[in-house]
DNA sequence: TTTCATAGGTACTTTTAAGTTCCTACATCA
DNA sequence: TGATGTAGGAACTTAAAAGTACCTATGAAA
């Protein structure tokens, strides 16, 4: 598909509510499914499931599993994901620096 | 409201379909309302206005109505919205290095 | 033996985002 | 005179995103 500006090909791929935030999380290292469910206590089962397949089919993020019960699989960033580490960075910087600014700044 | 991580801060002001976009483009200067239609092709009239309401809510876009007929309104990114800029250049470079390449690259 | 935790799957519903169509006002130009 | 461009409002519909509830398998621990 054609994009009328390139930042639609990056919105593509970690466009919605959740893909920045689960990024976020696995910049800081691999983690297992269940560690991710309590990273994001507003995420539902199947959202978590469905968000990281996609992100696994753009390439971005690695699901390794392991044959065990009970089940353990195991996601992390692909180095194609760490190309996006610029962006994560950059957004999770603004979010530190301006937390409900949006309504203290006002007020200081 | 509570984030349960900061980069949600960024996601709420940023987040969606059109708004990252709407920002790099005014980014390369203010933009009356024809503009940046013609600029989004795939942007409704409504869509339009309905974001450019919102991001001007949030501080981060500027309008200025210029008394005169046919009707006249220019948007620009306010001092506030200049904060985004690390992010928004991180976005559009990612997006210019990566166009298709997720097609592309297998085939190379 | 029953319960628990794990990592999902499936079917269904609700909510939100986005799109469509039709409307206004008025100066300008053909 | 009548069409054109501008910026947007309002009502309505459709599509996409997200949520809910319930299901599986199995080894280990209580």
């Amino acid at each position: 598909m054609a994009y009328n500006i390139p930042v639609e090909a990056t919105l593509d791929v970690i466009g919605g509510k959740w893909k920045v935030v689960i990024m976020c999380h696995l910049i800081k290292g691999e983690k297992r499914t269940s560690e991710l469910k309590r990273l994001m206590p507003g995420i539902t089962q199947k959202m978590l499931t469905q968000q990281l397949r996609e992100l696994e089919a753009d390439g971005v993020v690695n699901r390794i599993v392991f044959d065990q019960v009970p089940p353990k699989v195991v996601y992390s960033l692909t180095e194609y994901g760490w190309s996006l580490r610029p962006i994560l960075d950059a957004m999770c910087a603004w979010g530190e620096g301006h937390i409900d600014l949006t309504d203290a700044e006002v007020a200081e």
